[in-house]
DNA sequence: TCATAAGCGAGACGGTACGTCGTGTCTTACG
DNA sequence: CGTAAGACACGACGTACCGTCTCGCTTATGA
């Protein structure tokens, strides 16, 4: 798989020559598929943290938002250096952008969403106490936190972050 | 000053040679300073974001944060791209790592503990609602809201972020 | 032709990268074919000075020297900074040195001893009077000429050469 | 003395800085004193070649010539990385090359030549043997087999240059 | 069963930036 | 005041990688 080069080595000490290598293939095939290197690694990306789009309903918010941390964390220490060179690239590039969206994104929103909307339903939260705008707070900063080094996120930053942070926001009211 | 083209092309359009010729000096003595372009784009970064270490001070914990969430974005927002790349190269380089960390990680960090100290002393908020390991979420938030893109953080979020997120958590108790 | 700039600039005025655009091509593809700038050179030296390798044949020892002793003064005069530069490089390399030896000084050799032989064929000179040692001291001393600054050998230098020094040295048995 | 490093290293791979560093001097004071690399070797050249200039009155031409050609073979062994170097900078400096005309080359014609006055006036040759344009046939060609690799002159080379090709021709009426 | 076409490996190529090195000039500080 | 120390501008070298390309070989199909 052209993901674990991505992880031995980081983006750019990873060469479009040793992906077609590894993939006992050649380079004309490779971009023959995808046009360019960044866009090998974002579909590498992809493929390779495609999750279940499907709640985990453990029954409380609070453990559906520890389940979700959690396999945050793991995915993100894992591809810690791929997300960070996609980011980089992405920058210059609409469709990658665009792809990053529809493909990886939207998906992770909706789970949230619904692990959120089945919360109120259960009477957890109000609907009110959800921010449309900040629902990738958890994700968002579990990812910061993968990237810079020295401070990778554990179990016990995730419960953290759920108990003292995301629960009293949500219950608020 | 060599950041500007770094915010302008971004971290990998940007050449040594460039930087040389804007600085009317020359590659070797760009060299001869620092390393690698990697540590040149490093040692700007930090410079270029060298900030004021003194709490804002406003007499209210809310209107601190909201102002040092506001800072954040605007750096954020300028040096998206030179930080993406920075984390990439970080992975790679024990030294730029502990160089961030020194220079740039340790200022912000007592910056926030200082904004939270002050608030326990006037009695805002309670010492235990402080999290160690997470000071960083309001920074660490938005510095990721402003690297993926279409999201950048606005005014909005971050008075969000503070008014529903960051305030319920601090005055839980 | 890449020798072209080697006469126009001669060696060290030449630049691996005006040779690549002179061939419409690329510096990566120049290294790709030959390792360094040296054998680039010496490669377009060779190539430039193949010569025939049939002896004249004009019937008389001396106007078989006389021809080969003229076309040496025009190789040498066209190509002296190139060879200068060549005995330079050469004194570091092995495989240069082995190169020119079996691409060009070989072919010399046996040019000059087929005119020598033939000579004794034809009766005009003694086989012991050939010296096996001493068989470029034309050449040698012709291509010595064209090194030094100020007596590039003419035509004259030839005739003195063979009728005063090689001839009477070939015919003193 | 510089020249050491000369031999030792050649032309191009000796430094400016190694050779100040070698005299406990600084670059700018061999600058000072030469005004580029190319003089500075040049001096070292002539200063180590400087030899007498008195003929070597063995009371034979013979002798006399074997004795010249066996000093310019030592001479060119050692200096003939050295002398390969100046010859490919002469090329592009009139200067240089006045330099070595007047303080080099002068001397050996003037030596070759008062050799071969002194034969003259003994009886053992002709005056109009004598060739003012081939005066250093024998010097030039010992060089060119000291600069080219493989074949350095020995002394074998020298008596057969003088036995069967100079004194043949230099008797020849 | 053999011929012809589509697809793939292998790898050369143009281009571009990197990081290194050496020359010759210049400044600074010391003796 | 001259010199050692060394920073500096300049420019070439040789390397690495990207993305494009051409060339044979192989494999899968049609007569």
């Amino acid at each position: 798989m052209t993901l674990r080069l991505l992880q031995q080595h980081g983006y750019d000490r990873l060469t479009v020559e040793a992906v077609a290598t590894e993939a006992k293939s050649s380079k004309a095939t490779i971009y023959r598929r995808w046009p360019s290197k960044t866009e090998l690694v974002l579909a590498a990306f992809i493929e390779g943290t495609r999750v279940q789009l499907v709640p985990p309903r453990t029954g409380s918010l609070r453990t559906d938002l520890l389940t979700i941390g959690t396999s945050v964390c793991t995915q993100a220490r894992e591809h810690g250096s791929t997300m960070s060179a996609i980011m980089s690239e992405i920058a210059h590039s609409p469709e990658l952008s665009a792809a990053l969206q529809s493909q990886f994104v939207l998906q992770r929103k909706k789970l949230m969403r619904d692990v959120l909307t089945e919360a109120v339903e259960r009477g957890e939260i109000e609907a009110r106490a959800i921010h449309d705008e900040l629902w990738d707070v958890m994700p968002g900063y579990l990812v910061f936190r993968s990237l810079i080094p020295g401070r990778p996120p554990t179990e016990a930053t995730v419960r953290a972050l759920v108990d003292d942070v995301l629960m009293p926001s949500l219950t608020r009211f």
